[in-house]
DNA sequence: GCTTAGATTATTGTCGACAATTTGCCGGTA
DNA sequence: TACCGGCAAATTGTCGACAATAATCTAAGC
């Protein structure tokens, strides 16, 4: 069940997600230098293509760009984690109130079921929970606010910087079970309608969240 | 004093700001097509320079795009109105409370000052205070902030489109001298590093501010 | 007369070449 | 040795041409 229908189009767009992808994930350091040049070769196409996909980049904060100097993969600080995850914060506590007022019934039942597909799998004790699974549900909270700004921000701006934290910073396992727990929560609150109720578990999931990432950038391992 | 410093550079850099101009202003029709060659002979550039203004303008929100067919300008719904002062209120009442804990000592005396020289503005009659003060006293807030996330979002994201609205939308009397008590309570709260009642008073300031656009939209004079 | 398939036209997407700007290097000078 | 100015190399910014796609029009068939 694909939710996020980012369909490319162009060579632009693919170039966009593959770039996306090898920022996000570290392939390309954080830090790092763009090279137009360099990556027109490596990607087989042509500067405007890599030009117009390091624009998108800048859109999303995944690269800092200077004029007449070039761009650069933004780097990883205690800092901007900390004001990320505050915007992070207000903005999901935000869809969870309006997911609660706005989502139809039917979109809540299948909220609920995804939440007991995932127990099967947390169950199981696969990682797959930490991954896909986690950005699937607030993927469908943030949907579920029916406010296309919200959603705008949230998917196509600061979800792919979250996901670049977790992802080089590494998630841990004790907090795997907790996390669902905490969903579990939030879906119950947005099944009741209780607006104040499903924004402040929100924002306490998130916080408890920034918790379990931000010692690994204070102290590395 | 001018805070907000856009400095244009290249030549894409003055298109953009020229188009965005344009577009805010109503030179450029809300939902008109943005067809490239027309815009490239018009502005004197090159297409990949209107190229690249489009594509920054979706990042905006103030196009819309649609690949091998073009852009956009966007139309100005009731709907689009009220999902946008949704976020507008939860941003920019989080940057109240982060600048009541965030903004320094000097800053707060300069946004004192700031509200005093508005203050005779209002006194005499001038209008100015509806385009830039107001637009200048939430950017002081903003920028208060500290939070760079959040700056970007509104600043180079939501402003422009908000600015939109009014603009089009047209300002009306009344509200000019209880906007200004408003701003000087928030002020009054900033000063007292009161973080929640900053928050809150900016909430209430931003839903009465859609109140007096949003019959316009639904009731057109 | 309506629908549909094909050709036409206009617009966007992509490319490589050239121009403008920055950066690092090198020599000269105090 | 440290600092300043100018030169050279590399990178980004801009342009116009060509390719690919979508919208429009035409004409044939039912």
């Amino acid at each position: 069940m694909q939710l996020l229908l980012e369909q490319p189009i162009t060579a632009a767009d693919k170039t966009f997600l593959q770039l996306r992808k090898d920022i996000v994930e570290g392939e390309i350091v954080a830090g790092s230098k763009l090279s137009e040049t360099e990556l027109s070769t490596k990607y087989a196409v042509g500067r405007s293509v890599i030009r117009e996909a390091i624009n998108r980049l800048e859109s999303c904060h995944l690269v800092e760009r200077r004029a007449n100097v070039g761009a650069r993969v933004v780097a990883l600080t205690a800092e901007g984690l900390v004001e990320l995850y505050q915007v992070r914060e207000a903005l999901e506590g935000m869809a969870a109130r309006l997911a609660a007022k706005n989502m139809t019934d039917s979109e809540v039942v299948d909220l609920n079921n995804l939440l007991s597909s995932h127990f099967q799998k947390v169950k199981g004790g696969t990682s797959y929970y930490q991954e896909a699974g986690d950005l699937d549900f607030h993927y469908r909270i943030i949907l579920g606010s029916k406010n296309s700004h919200l959603i705008s921000i949230l998917i196509h701006g600061i979800y792919h910087l979250v996901r670049m934290y977790r992802v080089q910073l590494g998630m841990t396992g004790p907090r795997v079970t907790t996390a669902f727990d905490e969903h579990k929560h939030i879906v119950q609150a947005i099944s009741d309608r209780d607006e104040e109720l499903a924004e402040m578990l929100m924002r306490r999931h998130i916080s408890n969240s920034k918790r379990s990432i931000e010692p690994k950038l204070v102290h590395p391992t």
